[in-house]
DNA sequence: CGGCTACTTGAGCCCGCTCAACATCAGTGG
DNA sequence: CCACTGATGTTGAGCGGGCTCAAGTAGCCG
């Protein structure tokens, strides 16, 4: 069930058997969310937190005059709301966007995690910070990219986010989206988002059609995007 | 010393004694950075976290054409780079907008807080939360609202913050930035901030003039902005 | 007083938005 | 099997918020 976290967290640092029985021990069930199902409310008292283990959610905040900005995209093995247990609750709401399984670990495990394994700790504690790293990104995208650079910059994050869970092929993966729907991700509308989606098309660079994103060219998406992986810390060190 | 951040963490929680003097044992010493220079770069190793205690800096990160977008604000009792304790580096640099004070704290200091200190070390991972959760709300900002929403929020949230930590007077606080500076904080260019500041100065709304935020109609900022504290999280309770 | 930096204002442009029509496709029911 | 419906995608036309370029002003410091 959390072997998808157990690849990201690995990809950033040694985890004991022991530690990856203890993070087993700390998911209390599952629970499946219909598409569409906003199952985090800004504001809720919360008591668990949530990991992706199959699906798609985003977060998102909503405006008076009913757009919509979301915040960050959650692939499988992602804490999707592991901020709340610190927090107590959330300042954003929570949606699927695909039918998803998601695994529940209440705050009393996690906090007994933060009293008896230090290192463990820390990584969760790295895994919520991986989050601010990348709302730093898109604060960048949504501040100063043109719209090429947002969708651009935005497939390649995927590319690489999707490839550490094993849910890219060679150089294509599934994305479930409406065109809406990526317009609401990076600050446009879905009419521009559509226009664009089409010049990258016709330059050859990359096609998203049917849910699924097919790169043709990455050394290329790149250069558009001006996309540095670092942000996104995938080295393996001591935490 | 680190009186401000105290103030900080005990609006979110109760702060024991003990606490409070392995906080303060934790420091090491305070630099000195003198305005316009760029103490942390992107990609550095860092082996410490710093703490602002007087001044004003900010985070940021630069295009290849020179543009440039800010992250975020930080004021007194503001852990700086606290991130790069679980990180072991940063994605973006730290700039001191005005002369600033800040306190040291060595990485090794902060471990030894994680093994026995659980409590004080979730409220430390509350700290970076705090930053992820306006990182969130500054994408709200970027993606979907207008200029005078954007420098109307930022002035509502810099009189709460400012006044976290007792450095506002009644309707007003000091906020030396140029102009400029504040395109780069909320994604606009130089010449509509000035624009957008003479708006709504003469709506009579907010004043920012000789480096001095004065807030007229603290009711009708709000509106403007569409501001909820909520993001900030001011509410004392166990972490 | 001269030189620098920041602020202010005007004129014109353009990227992305709005509004609207139409196309495509997957259900769904008759 | 087709007609209907609703969601999603596509394209055109025109608009406008914020940008660019440029000139001028104000304030500060040596």
């Amino acid at each position: 069930m959390i072997e998808k976290l157990l690849l990201k967290l690995r990809l950033r640092d040694e985890l004991s058997d022991s530690e990856e029985a203890v993070l087993r021990g700390a998911m209390s069930h599952t629970v499946d969310h219909t598409q569409g199902r906003t199952f985090i409310r800004s504001g809720m008292e919360l008591t668990t937190s949530n990991l992706l283990i199959d699906g798609l959610v985003c977060r998102y905040k909503d405006l008076a005059d009913g757009s919509r900005q979301m915040l960050e995209l959650h692939v499988p093995g992602d804490f999707i709301d592991l901020h709340s247990f610190p927090l107590k609750r959330l300042d954003h709401n929570v949606m699927a966007l695909v039918p998803s399984t998601i695994g529940v670990f209440p705050h009393e495990r996690l906090q007994a995690i933060t009293q008896d394994e230090p290192h463990l700790s820390r990584l969760l504690w790295l895994s919520t910070l991986l989050d601010a790293s990348i709302h730093r990104e898109w604060l960048l995208s949504l501040g100063r990219r043109s719209a090429i650079q947002r969708l651009a910059h935005l497939f390649c994050e995927l590319y690489i986010r999707l490839g550490i869970v094993k849910l890219t092929q060679q150089t294509s993966y599934r994305l479930p989206l409406t065109q809406s729907q990526i317009s609401e991700l990076k600050g446009l509308t879905p009419v521009h988002v559509n226009r664009t989606l089409k010049e990258l098309r016709e330059q050859g660079i990359v096609t998203f059609r049917s849910d699924t994103v097919s790169i043709h060219d990455w050394t290329r998406l790149q250069a558009v995007a001006e996309f540095d992986p670092a942000y996104l810390f995938m080295e393996k060190r001591p935490r």
